[in-house]
RNA sequence: GGGGAGAUUCCAGAGUGGCCAAAUGGGGUAGACUGUAAAUCUAUUGGCGAUGCCUUCGGAGGUUCGAAUCCUCCUCUCCCCA
């Protein structure tokens, strides 16, 4: 399997330095994408670099994932984020032991391979590093007239936006990341760096430094910026970020996130976040285009990258769910569930615990829902949604803020469903 | 060190003494249409015991019957000149 071109054909490619391609072929080559550690788990928009890494190793070569300690309290000036603040060590080490776990289902750690996967974190080489040291034996090599022909430099510096400016530790943020590659170049015989599109400047003064110090070439690679077709942020919902742990984003939402990529999307996402053939994606998606309502591409890309993070107990599990709330689900129907079905069904679905007595005598849906289980934020908004028919109790929709509900509501003895428009549901547990 | 501009509701951005809970746009939410899509259209978008009341226009005071709008001080941001 060709790298590049496999990369190539999913669209994952931007740029590419030359001689590359040569590189991969020549021998089992090392490459590395960097992480920040500023969370305990991946989100999605982590998943292309990995995505990168995995089919990497799948062709033979080395990935290395490289948890950015040092550089992840710097920020990068292309990301127009504010300046991090310093993780104290123990956060950081707990961060970069929970990426690692969730990095073990794309990547193999473990194995004897000579390209079995490795976990570095520039922490451990940067904490150490003096400053006086850091400008005389790295600074040094670099022009400043360098450093300011980059682009993400260049537009902080060219002020016409009423931007706040760029401070003296973000311009020094390409030059640490470019001794990263350095350092895995010297140690670990590092020769590609591969990251999104706004990394390339970044990347490239590592290659720079690699050739100025080490005498070395190294090579460059990134891929598009994953973007939606209608120009909204990829990875978010209304709740944020999606994670890949079920623990902050439950698989039911997982899955529900990718089963509602728009058409445009889904033809791209499937090539980038799973590892179907290109003959199989071919016809998926002509068979998407010969009948769209069947939406058998996010079917299936929900089910590839559900299945790859989760497991394919949580996939069957989302699907049984989003067919009990999507299909043609009625009252009826709910009322049937056991405790069992239904508890699992509701799995990822908000919950609010109530207490009994609030019930025995009849409520108002308007004060349960905002003052008992805070699913609306205010009464205004409850009553606003109930005028425009967007809320319904067990797939009942209320008409009117005065109903009231009671124990003959109740599921199962002890359950309540909420459901604020179309896809929100809460489950309200009575105690 | 000197000079200038500014801080408004989620964001951008009007408003410069009463008609202002504050234009307009974006975003959000809900509805219609659909395929749990996109696009489009409609409604809504500070809170509440709701034909009214309460809290909002960087912060603290003051003037006035009445202030987002005027005055004083403070905090922060940006720009220009040294």
């Amino acid at each position: 399997m060709n790298f590049v071109n496999e990369l190539s054909w999913r669209g994952m490619i931007h740029d590419v330095m030359p001689g590359t391609e040569e590189q991969f072929e020549k021998e089992m080559t090392s490459a590395y994408v960097g992480i920040d550690p500023t969370a305990d788990s991946l989100h999605i928009g982590h998943l292309v670099g990995v995505m990168m890494l995995k089919h990497l190793q799948r062709s033979g070569h080395k990935p290395i994932a490289l948890v950015g300690g040092a550089t992840g309290m710097i920020g990068d000036p292309s990301m127009k984020s504010q300046e991090r603040n310093l993780l104290d060590e123990f956060t950081l080490r707990h961060n970069q032991d929970c990426l690692k776990r969730q990095l073990a289902k794309f990547l193999d750690f473990d194995s004897n391979e000579p390209n079995a996967a490795v976990m570095v974190n520039n922490y451990d080489w940067m904490k150490n590093f003096t400053f006086l040291d850091f400008i005389r034996d790295i600074g040094k090599h670099i022009t400043v007239n360098y450093m300011m022909s980059k682009d993400s430099v260049k537009k902080r510096i060219s002020s016409e936006s009423s931007s706040s400016g760029m401070s003296f530790t973000e311009f020094t943020y390409q030059l640490v990341q470019g001794y990263d590659f350095l350092y895995l170049y010297q140690n670990y015989n590092c020769k590609l760096q591969m990251g999104g599109s706004d990394q390339w400047g970044n990347i490239t003064t590592g290659t720079e430094l690699i050739r100025r110090i080490a005498g070395g070439t190294a090579f460059a690679m990134t891929c598009p910026l994953i973007t939606k077709a209608d120009g909204g942020k990829f990875g978010k919902t209304e709740s944020g970020n999606v994670w890949l742990d079920p623990e902050k984003t439950s698989p039911y939402e997982f899955y529900q996130f990718w089963l509602n990529t728009s058409d445009e999307d889904a033809e791209k996402y499937i090539k980038i976040f799973t590892l179907l053939g290109q003959e199989e994606i071919n016809e998926l998606v002509t068979m998407h285009r010969d009948a769209p309502h069947q939406r058998a591409l996010q079917k299936r890309l929900a089910e590839e990258v559900t299945v790859m993070v989760h497991s394919r107990d949580d996939y069957d599990m989302a699907v049984e769910a989003s067919q009990i709330l999507f299909g043609q689900g009625t009252a009826d129907q709910l009322k049937k569930l056991n405790e069992k079905t239904l508890l699992s069904v509701f799995d990822g679905v908000p919950r609010f615990e109530v207490d009994m007595s609030e019930l025995v005598s009849g409520i108002n849906v308007v004060d349960l829902l905002t003052e008992k289980a805070a699913v609306f934020p205010s009464k205004g908004e409850i009553r606003r949604t109930i005028q425009s028919n967007g809320l319904s109790i067990n797939k009942e929709r209320v008409i009117s803020a005065d109903f009231v509900i009671d124990q003959s509501a109740l599921l199962g003895d002890r359950y309540i469903l909420a459901q604020k428009g179309k896809k929100n549901y809460y489950l309200i547990i009575v105690r």
